[in-house]
DNA sequence: ATTCTGACGTGGG
DNA sequence: CCCCACGCCAGAA
């Protein structure tokens, strides 16, 4: 609580708005912020997203697109599922044509 | 206060 | 493309 907004909020406004079969990665996010050497904060603001419901955080993954925290949602098998009901394929916890499901903030939202 | 860790990213080889 | 080392910042022990 250093500002008014959290670091965390603005992470989940964002996630919040990414479109449904889209993916995007922490760093991202974080270029978008204005923070794109905190990308790891990113990351530590999804484990709090965890408590919320709005925040879909399996549509976030790392720049290879890889399914990194797959195991915090509870399952192993949790985050793959809800991607691939998105229209989405993964083969070993990658993405496959990550940059053709790749949903960038920056390029997206532009400044909101 | 210090130390480690982590859902990451980048640069060098 | 892969692998390794370093930087980054917040939180836990």
């Amino acid at each position: 609580m250093t500002t008014e907004a959290s670091f965390f909020l603005k992470v989940y406004d964002v996630v919040r708005q990414i479109p449904e079969g889209k993916v995007t990665s922490y760093g991202a996010i974080a270029k978008f912020l204005g923070a794109p050497q905190s990308s790891r904060m990113v990351g530590w603001a999804m484990n709090a997203a965890h408590s919320l419901t709005d925040v879909p955080a399996h549509r976030v993954v790392n720049r290879k697109g890889m399914l990194t925290g797959k195991h915090h949602f509870g399952g192993a098998t949790v985050m793959q599922q809800l991607l691939e009901n998105e229209g989405i394929k993964i083969i070993e916890n990658q993405i496959q044509d990550f940059e053709k499901h790749l949903w960038d903030p920056v390029k997206s939202l532009k400044g909101f």
